[in-house]
DNA sequence: TGTATCAACATTGTTGACAACTTTTCGTTT
DNA sequence: AAACGAAAAGTTGTCAACAATGTTGATACA
């Protein structure tokens, strides 16, 4: 995760466990880390569909920022497959190819079973009870079909997974991807938007309590492989210059 | 890819400390990518030890471009971890604490098990050959005791593993960890340097080739766990302001 | 001799201006 | 009216000067 010692920040929310949902007190110093989570955030809750413009000058007045900070924030968004840099063009939020959405969900499915199969095997409690509490929190957003905090929450689950092991490469691991998948979903999600099924995450859970790692981490890969189904990335859509592709030419 | 191939390739002063040996081929336009592989490759072959000062002239110099393109390329490289930031002080190579170290294997014991696993069951014929092909590449530089090919072979193996599933993204993720591996390796490997034990790719790769995903996994497991056994983690140095601890005060 | 202080120097951080490029607008032509 | 092209406007990329901070070395003093 490399965090960057800038100076003296007094009270960044880097926090770990809550991932910055929302208006929260603006750090005193906002650097780039600040506005990238940020980005984060707005992706992961679909605020920002993909492929949305993210001009330097907009970003600017929203953060209140230099050029410099905002330009820093969109490299490492961009070297994390969140944001596509276009020469002379801009930033954009990454719009993925089914291509590059299989290639996500494919990475998913090999680090995620591990993941789950290492928590299952030694969990501190602490974590235990967090988990719980999550997703007693993605009851209540089901219950009260606010579907935004419903998908939020969704991923969210699978990076506290991944905090859980007390790795904080883990869980940066998994929350860049699960950020893509965020964006991934958005676009290729099914008209029956079933984003984690209901009770998926709750089975998981138990099998980790239960410190079943076997369970715990074939339940992990066929929830992925669900979500992953659920998609509709049958045709490679084109992206750019496949122009002739479109028209039967070549 | 490749358009046009201009000749002006400035002239590499190859400071004291040569981030630039000058084997490669310059591409006709330098971005922050190609900056970022050098840093990379000069760490995977301990030719940039940790803590070693990246001053931005030095590397303007050396990479003939401008401070920006510096800038831009150590901000990418701290936020992967393999160089640290120091607000007004500059950009050194990272030089990981023993808490970091165990991080970064513990998250390499979760991962690439799994990427071992998936890899055994499905692996292309060519993929094959290529691994095969780079042990055979080791063997020959623990022949010719060429230290530094050995250390960067052994480090490779484990990327092209990754690689050897297609998946780009787990590609990235371990060698991200490789390259912070080497720096670890370097900080605290034993006197007796075995980093990786003769047979243990061999082995791995035999497992691989017969579809034997249980074995593999677990002889990739070993394999790291035998790497970090052999490092001297025990004294958790201290890094900063623990100079009580040192004195025994507090 | 060793230590503290301060000034000169060196390096990094930031800003603003300008260049390069893209997109939009608008007038002209067919 | 549609298509084309050129100027205008807007955005991004680059650079150099300047500000802020850290480092070094010299001098004064105990």
């Amino acid at each position: 995760m490399a965090e960057r010692k800038r100076g003296f920040r007094k009270s960044v929310p880097t926090d770990s466990t809550s991932i910055e949902t929302a208006n929260k007190a603006l750090p005193d110093r906002i650097d780039e880390t600040y506005i990238v989570e940020r980005i984060y955030s707005a992706v992961m809750e679909h605020r920002l569909p993909p492929a949305q413009k993210l001009s330097e000058l907009k970003l600017c007045e929203a953060f209140g920022v230099g050029r410099m900070r905002v330009r820093r924030a969109l490299l490492l968004l961009s070297d994390q497959g969140i944001v596509e840099l276009e020469a002379n063009r801009g930033a954009f939020v990454a719009s993925p190819s089914p291509k590059e959405a299989n290639e996500v969900f494919d990475a998913r499915m090999v680090l995620e079973p591990a993941i789950a199969r290492r928590v299952a095997i030694e969990i501190p409690p602490e974590c235990l009870a967090m988990l719980r509490r999550h997703i007693s929190l993605e009851g209540e957003a089901r219950e009260s079909s606010s579907g935004a905090d419903l998908i939020r929450l969704s991923g969210e689950f699978h990076v506290k997974v991944a905090l859980a092991s007390g790795n904080l490469i883990l869980r940066r691991v998994i929350r860049e991807l699960v950020t893509r998948s965020s964006l991934i979903v958005g676009l290729f999600g099914a008209s029956n938007h079933m984003d984690c099924p209901d009770g998926e995450h709750s089975d998981l859970l138990g099998a980790i309590e239960r410190g079943d790692a076997d369970t715990a981490a074939s339940l992990m890969f066929e929830h992925l492989r669900k979500i992953k189904d659920g998609l509709e990335l049958a045709p490679p859509r084109p992206k750019e210059g496949d122009l002739k592709d479109i028209l039967g030419l070549r």
